[in-house]
DNA sequence: CTATCTTTTAGACAGTTGTCGAAGTAGGAG
DNA sequence: CTCCTACTTCGACAACTGTCTAAAAGATAG
């Protein structure tokens, strides 16, 4: 498991090398758009959705939102797939635990 | 506990209105710095810090890192308060966890 | 009151980002 | 081969962001 890059947030200083790798993986998130694309992604039956599934969620040309797709999967956060006509779009799970892992540890610490 | 704003990321499709509510808390975080600064405010002992235990840490000025700090407090992460000479920075744990929240979820279902 | 130290605000500027329209690429249908 | 549909790439542009310097504001010491 390579899911836990570094110790969660509030548990010790996050290294500068460490800040900088996860600061371009919030980036990708950090956008309503990307945000509900990811959703929609994630929680579309199959594990997978096509573009075309996504599109017409938004008022934004089909350009834009290819733009959002390619922002994530240069992130890491999402791959995708050609398959005749259409694109299929699926979550990569051990980025998006890496984000959790980062957040989610303040729970933890609090029993002791 | 008001920590769940909404249903974890991959769970179901993200409303419009949650995700430009999470959208700014995640811009606030993904940022190079304001991760080291958010990392080593929750780390610190005490669990707040002093702005001149956080300038020392960067190559950059103290307007920047109050810019930063101030960028922080306006998502709702942090807060502060001025004692004499120095002003202390403290964690918003509840805004943390929302976080946490949106992207740990992934282990859960896997479980059952 | 003046001097000094800590932190914030204001203004400026380069660099990045979200969006669009237009054009390009890739499959499938006739 | 030609057309149509699905998606991506390109180039442009307004808006936002991170950084700085200069100056202000708050608190304490003399």
């Amino acid at each position: 498991m390579t899911v836990q890059c570094c110790a969660p947030i509030v548990r010790e200083p996050l290294a500068e090398s460490d800040a900088a790798e996860l600061a371009v993986l919030l980036k990708a998130v950090a956008d309503p758009v990307r945000l509900r694309l990811l959703s929609m992604i994630g929680s579309h039956a199959g594990g997978e959705a096509c573009v075309c599934d996504l599109t017409d969620a938004f008022d934004l040309t089909a350009p834009t939102i290819s733009h959002h797709l390619k922002v994530l999967r240069t992130a890491g956060l999402i791959d995708s797939e050609r398959r005749g006509t259409w694109v299929y779009y699926w979550i990569i799970p051990s980025a998006v635990n890496r984000l959790g892992a980062l957040f989610t540890p303040l729970a933890e610490p609090a029993t002791t």
